[in-house]
RNA sequence: GGUCUCGUGGCCGAGUGGUUAGGCAGAGGUCUGCAAAACCUUGUACAGCGGUUCGAAUCCGCUCGAGACCUCCA
């Protein structure tokens, strides 16, 4: 039983057996970013996730379209600016074209989502290049009777669709208490009801991005973006959507209720949330003023931070933590993260130079049965990473000649690391800086002989003066049974 | 105010009606000329109060506390 994938669906807030519409073809779509500043903590959290179950499904052999979009468009900012798009708006604080503030941060995130070693979605639609795929949506709910236009704007009826759908299934959510609480916010005098949300907004005369519509020169309401991208490349159906848990309401509910009118089904199965990265147990998030980019955290450059993160470090940080968990941020749960992920890396530099005995001591089937049996379990990657410390204490104990592995079992192991570690939680061994330097190579290759002189001669003061003055350049140096080492400390 | 989630040892963070999570830190040890590094061993836990049960940290109720969404948000 468990050896089959079995993924939390939000929609029915348990886990189901995972069964593609068209096996072995997967559909998958994720929220990608705004692309109106740099990426943060925050925004790692689903890139990664979604990566590590983009990763098991191909591990699985499943042929998975992944599709994660760009939104450069569509957003309304909430408080000053009424109507204004937020990358419009940016690019008129800059003096830039908005298309040249887009492509400014789609290539930094890319770079971002480059050194978090997150894999290149199949495909990443602009919502800006589908502004005809999204008009026609809109007629196509405005043909079926669930869409109104006020002043050259378009609004979905909620109250009519939900007589005969449910608005809020994904979130919970009864349309009674959304009457009741729906905030009175600038411009909804144009809207029957206050839940009612934006197909495609009018324009203000100076408003930048703009479209020609059957309506108005205006926009496309930001719902629409990834209910047109999504059915453009996975289908009218498709087999998974994710994102933040905070897009679920109103973003997600509003895609269902559009797709639904639009295409008469659902369009998803299986709807995936990934939860939040806090900040003393906060959300941190741009709008609330506690975000740390990405770039911050690789740098050390941030109030909060009291180092650099490296970005490997940051994915096993988060790794760690089961993706529907929030994880909190802190120096001290990063620090452990880095030494627990050096721990791993270096137990499968030490796998990979083990040789085989004769009898095995450890029950590596076992080992294996484990770690897919967390993946299984809704994409358990804390769990494999458990496992995979009990491991390395394997690893190390036959190292160490204390224990063995027949040749079978050693290369069942070897897979399995490899596997697991790089190919299923993408990460990636660092190399430490100075190792592809010839010249430092050799300078220090020279320093190392001549200390391992004075060692061999008894001359302590000079052996510790070569080691002491490296330190003080951070130049650590290991001695270990096979002789020296060094290494560039942070 | 409404809806929902969570509260695990010094820190982060899994999980389960009865059996060691794991990592980091701390302590002890091996190695070493001494250190460092590495490796090994290791204690401390399930917010509080009731209830169900042979047995609950795990199920139910209440209390307290934290957070998310209801508005842009990963």
């Amino acid at each position: 039983m468990k050896n089959e994938l079995q993924i939390y669906n939000t929609l029915s807030r348990k886990k189901e057996l995972f069964k593609p519409l068209n096996s072995p073809f997967v559909g998958m779509y994720v929220c990608g970013p705004t692309v109106y500043g740099d990426a943060h903590l925050g925004h790692a959290r689903p890139a990664i996730t979604f990566d590590l179950i983009y990763r098991y499904l191909l591990h699985l052999k499943f042929k998975v379209r992944y599709v994660r979009n760009i939104t450069d468009v569509g957003h309304l900012e909430a408080d000053a600016d009424e109507g204004e798009d937020k990358i419009a708006k940016k690019a008129r604080l800059e003096q830039l074209e908005p298309m040249e503030v887009v492509q400014y941060y789609v290539n930094r995130y890319r770079e971002n989502m480059k050194q978090l070693n997150v894999l290149s979605p199949s495909i990443e639609p602009h919502a800006s290049g589908h502004i005809i795929e999204q008009i026609e949506m809109v007629k196509e709910i405005q043909k079926k009777g669930f869409a109104y236009e006020t002043n050259g704007s378009i609004y979905f009826d909620v109250e009519k669709y939900n007589q005969s759908y449910q608005y809020g299934i994904l979130s919970g959510r009864k349309i009674e208490d959304l009457m009741a609480n729906t905030r009175q916010l600038e411009g909804q005098d144009e809207k029957k009801n206050p839940m009612d949300f934006a197909l495609w907004k009018k324009a203000q005369p100076e408003h930048i991005m703009r479209w020609p519509s059957p309506w108005s020169d205006g926009f496309p309401g930001w719902h629409m973006e990834c209910s047109a991208m999504g059915c453009k490349y996975l289908g009218e159906e498709f087999d998974i959507h994710g994102g933040g848990m905070d897009l679920m309401f109103p973003h997600h509910e509003a895609e269902i209720a559009q797709s639904q009118i639009a295409n008469g089904k659902q369009a998803v199965k299986y709807w995936m949330h990934n939860n939040m990265v806090t900040l003393n147990g906060q959300k941190m998030g741009k709008s609330l003023g506690n975000a740390i980019d990405l770039q911050a955290a690789f740098t050390g450059d941030h109030l909060l931070m009291e180092q650099a993160y490296s970005p490997m470090t940051i994915r096993f940080f988060i790794l760690q933590a089961h993706y529907r968990s929030t994880l909190d941020f802190s120096n001290k749960a990063l620090q452990a993260a880095e030494k627990g992920l050096a721990r791993l890396i270096n137990a499968v530099v030490t796998l990979n130079n083990l040789t085989a005995g004769d009898k095995s001591d450890f029950n590596v089937q076992e080992l294996k049965q484990k770690c897919y049996e967390a993946m299984n379990d809704d994409f358990n990657s804390p769990i494999v990473i458990a496992n995979l410390f009990d491991g390395v204490k394997w690893i190390n104990s036959v190292n160490d000649a204390k224990a063995s592995l027949n040749s079978e079992d050693l290369l069942t192991l070897k897979k399995l690391y490899n596997d697991f570690v790089f190919e299923i939680l993408g990460l990636k061994s660092e190399e430490t800086s100075g190792g592809n330097d010839e010249l430092i190579n050799g300078v220090m290759n020279t320093i190392l002989e001549l200390r391992k002189d004075a060692k061999i001669n008894k001359n302590w003061a000079i052996a510790d003066k070569i080691r002491e003055d490296l330190s003080k350049l951070n130049i650590q140096i290991k001695d270990t049974k096979e002789g020296a080492s060094w290494e560039i400390k942070e």
